[in-house]
RNA sequence: GCGGGCGUGGUGAAACUGGUAGACACGUCAGACUUAGGAUCUGAUGGCGCAAGUCAUGGGGGUUCAAGUCCCUUCGCCCGCACCA
């Protein structure tokens, strides 16, 4: 399979040097070229388990394969941790690196309903052009293992899983009111919500009452929190994810209704409260106005029709006006009291749309005196209002700050633990209450009323209800259609191929209909990366053997964006293979970090309307691969957001023609001391950086040592070596060639990681600083760890010194050893 | 409101546990080579000052021999969530 005459073209060494002429430019075209056949021809990136050797699994977040190809954004991540790839195997280990494709999704769809092109030929010419991208780059992706998420080998075991969470009760149909995008015409999940907004059109969803298949996300909520703490994820997505989760520790309570005499309508209004030990300061109680007492109770309500009339108005109203108006509006329900269980106090009861149906029990007691909301509330509704927290002044706004209880009975005195505590035991011993943990967490609408998506494989039967397609007849394919515009009335376009809906019932036999919604384009990417280590298997979507060897995933690079959808389904669809043994972790990921945007260079969003978008091509094309690979680590640090920049782009532009350059100087000489210290002090810290995420100042190293490289007549041969082996995780075609032309029959990515001596790399003089009272006056050159005498001594001879120190008394001298000295006078 | 992050030259940014602020680049200026260039190479480059110096890490205060780094306070910016009881 080697052909070492397609390395060096024959030449060796000393031919290469003597060709070269100062006109000599480096031809990135045809060398990067080269090396991409070679790299393919020989399979250099194909891994399998190997036992022998530690695993490293390393994993960006594969894309969906646009019409419009690739963005810079796309290689900022997939670069960063090519580095970590490249670096890790010279170092030793087997490393999984794969890529694939997350091809179903609306995008397809979309431009199938424009030009009536399948979205199944769309999206194979657009991963064919991604892959031709990506190759072009020089990635050292296991092209083996790449997998499709539309293609049916993988979607079989998609499937698949989801009758794995019907039949452990985690996926159900529900009819309930959902968000809904009138404009992708699309059922959305609480996550696809940004503001009040369709995540991807950008329209402003609806409220629509919808059956929908859900996924019980919310039964893994306590876990989803809790594990986090066993992984290394960075801050900012630890805190989103726990705070999108939302996890609240307080008390559910039992109000028992009654009429205005107090007497039992035998209806029991249950409220959660994250403070109830502030039960003494309730003066009302709110319900949603969705909720289902209101339409039980309605024939008791003096004010029926006022009440429906509000109701009706809230179902009216979209989740963003709901939610962006704060002014507190509602109705009192006449007629009925609520029983405070504390006191046997009778309090008004009001529905108003600040409390909502859907998260704790849809029911409150409100503590104006204490919650901001609640005396907003009282203020308009002119509600007494009674403080049971001492310390703040309630004469104009709550006070949500802690203090010892007042005007609270048995709780008098107490701070906010006892009081919770007490409060609670009360409530159990007197069976009206008990402790209770709720979520922000929703359950996971997956119902998508489109096409281009997995079919979900459920019929449904008169008899027997929603039943699952038998596993072996799996994969169930998604049909041809004619249309695949979605419509008004929610219906997918499934709905419309009679003969595929039209189906018998696998228990009974009898006539069923199919499932027509198909799953949301997240479904997909929740497992993919369990496929990639044994992406042919056919028989299960992975083996033991397999992931046993290869997971966990070590390092996850992905987007911020992804924080609450992708990363937290993903972490949720693992705990739940997790707990049927299908594999063996509890958590998906060890590492996750999270690479910032790349912004145009006017610092706007790139994107088509604005016309700044950098196609990656041009880039390859006018400069090469290495150098864009290089520029886009050099950018600036890789969590934070960059500016494209062309103009910074030359400088490693010029980096990369200095390099190739420095190949005449190369020279079968021995380095001296300096010259072995500039190069371990190189290696160590390019070593280090790789590793803590600081890729651009990893770059930085490698420019000061070619610099110092540079200022050399005769290169050491071993020095040039060295950078070609440091060099070639951010720039391997370059250190390719070069190790290929200084007569090497092996591959620089398969040489051994240099090993940094950190005696080496240290100096034997030391420059100190010189400071009186901590301003610096100047230097001295002292031999490393020189007695602190000799160094202060020196320091005080200084001439600038001694003119400072005149008439002054030297009280103290401060001495860091090889750093610093400092005279105190 | 809650949570997370940030503020350093003309620009992108360095600075590990407090220890020579501005590494490495871009840009700019000067020079060299070219008939010419936005190509290449060399040098200079935080501000003020001829200089000795002095002022500089958003502002103010503090701890320390020493603060970009630690503490308090204040201003400004970005991101996520948000009537979640």
């Amino acid at each position: 399979m080697c052909d070492a005459n397609a390395r060096h073209n024959g030449k060796s060494f000393e031919e290469w040097q003597k060709e070269w002429t100062v006109e000599d430019r480096y031809n990135f075209r045809t060398i990067e070229g080269k090396w991409q056949k070679i790299w393919e021809d020989e399979k250099v990136y194909h891994v399998d388990i190997d036992k022998n050797k530690e695993k490293f699994y390393v994993l960006v977040e594969f894309p969906y394969p646009s019409g419009a190809g690739l963005h810079v954004g796309h290689p900022r991540s997939y670069t960063a941790l090519d580095v970590v790839a490249r670096k890790k195997r010279m170092q030793g280990y087997n490393v999984l690196y794969p890529m694939g494709f997350d091809a179903f999704g609306l995008p397809a769809e979309n431009y199938a309903i424009k030009t009536g092109v399948h979205p199944a030929v769309s999206t194979k010419a657009n991963i064919a052009n991604f892959t031709r991208q990506l190759k072009s780059l020089g990635f050292s992706f296991d092209w083996d293992r790449c997998v499709t998420t539309c293609d049916p080998d993988y979607y079989k075991w998609t499937q698949w899983m989801f009758i794995q969470f019907w039949k452990h009760g985690l996926a159900y149909k529900d009819k309930m009111a959902i968000n809904w995008c009138p404009s992708c015409k699309v059922g959305l999940a609480n996550e696809e919500v940004v503001n009040g907004h369709c995540e991807r059109c950008g329209a402003e969803v609806v409220r629509r009452d919808k059956e929908q298949w859900m996924l019980a996300i919310t039964k893994y909520a306590d876990r989803l929190i809790d594990d986090i703490e066993t992984v290394d994820f960075i801050d900012r997505v630890k805190s989103t994810q726990v705070n999108w989760i939302g996890r609240s520790e307080g008390a559910e309570l039992e109000f028992e209704l009654t009429d205005n005499n107090g007497n039992n309508l035998g209806k029991t209004m249950v409220v959660y409260t994250t403070r109830p030990d502030t039960t003494f300061g309730v003066t009302y109680c709110v319900m949603a106005p969705e909720h289902q007492f209101v339409q039980e109770l309605m024939n008791k309500f003096e004010n029926a029709s006022e009440v429906q009339g509000y109701v009706e108005a809230t179902a009216k109203k979209s989740e963003l006006q709901r939610t962006a108006d704060t002014t507190k509006t509602g109705v009192e329900l006449k007629g009925i009291k609520a029983r405070n269980p504390y006191n046997g106090k009778l309090i008004p009861v009001f529905i108003s749309d600040y409390v909502l149906t859907g998260y704790g029990t849809g029911a409150i007691m409100a503590v104006p005196a204490h919650d901001q909301r609640d005396y907003d509330f009282a203020k308009v509704f002119n509600l007494p209002i009674i403080q049971v927290l001492e310390g703040g002044d309630i004469s104009e706004k709550a006070w949500e700050e802690d203090g010892s209880h007042i005007n609270s009975e048995f709780l008098n005195g107490m701070n906010k633990e006892d009081g919770m505590r007490a409060a609670i035991d009360y409530a159990v011993k007197n069976g009206f209450g008990h402790a209770k943990v709720n979520f922000k967490l929703r359950d996971w609408v997956f119902s998508r009323q489109r096409y281009w998506g997995e079919p979900i494989p459920m019929v449904y039967c008169e008899h027997c209800g929603w039943q699952p397609i038998p596993e072996d007849q799996l994969p169930l394919t998604l049909p041809d259609v004619p249309d695949y515009r979605p419509n008004d009335n929610g219906d997918s376009p499934l709905a419309n191929a009679t003969e595929w809906v039209n189906t018998t019932c696998p228990k009974c036999g009898g006539h069923a209909k199919r499932e027509t919604d198909v799953m949301p384009n997240w479904a997909g990417s929740s497992w993919y990366f369990l496929r990639y280590c044994d992406p042919h298997n056919s028989k299960e979507f992975a083996s033991k053997e397999a992931l046993e060897y290869w997971m966990n995933v070590d390092w996850y690079n992905g987007g911020m964006e992804h924080t609450t959808l992708h990363l937290l389904y993903s972490r949720f669809w693992h705990k739940f293979l997790y707990d049927c043994g299908y594999v063996p972790t509890k958590e998906p990921y060890n590492r996750r970090t999270s690479h910032g945007m790349i912004l145009a260079s006017d610092g706007e969003k790139m994107s088509k309307s604005r016309g700044n978008v950098v196609n990656p091509d041009d880039i390859v094309n006018n400069y090469g691969a290495d150098t864009f690979r290089l520029y886009e680590m050099f950018i600036g640090p890789f969590d934070q957001v960059a500016m494209w920049s062309e103009e910074s782009l030359m400088g490693v532009y010029r980096f990369v023609g200095k390099i190739y350059g420095l190949f005449k100087k190369v020279g079968k000489i021995e380095p001296k001391e300096a010259d072995l210290r500039a190069m371990h002090k190189c290696i160590l810290e390019v070593t280090e950086r790789i590793d803590g995420m600081r890729f651009n100042t990893a770059v930085s190293s490698l420019m000061t040592y070619v610099n110092y490289l540079a200022g050399m007549d005769t290169i050491p041969q071993v020095m040039y070596e060295t950078l070609m082996k440091l060099l070639s995780p951010f720039a391997p075609h370059l250190s390719e060639e070069m190790w290929a032309r200084m007569g090497k029959d092996t591959l620089v990515l398969n040489e051994p990681w240099p090993q940094g001596d950190a005696k080496m790399a240290e100096d034997n003089v030391v420059t100190l600083a010189v400071q009186i009272c901590g301003k610096m006056r100047g230097t001295i050159e002292m031999p490393k760890d020189a007695p602190q005498a000799d160094v202060e001594q020196k320091a005080l001879a200084l001439e600038n010194v001694a003119r400072q120190l005149e008439g002054r008394q030297v009280k103290k001298i401060i001495v860091v050893p090889n750093r610093i000295v400092n005279i105190v006078a």
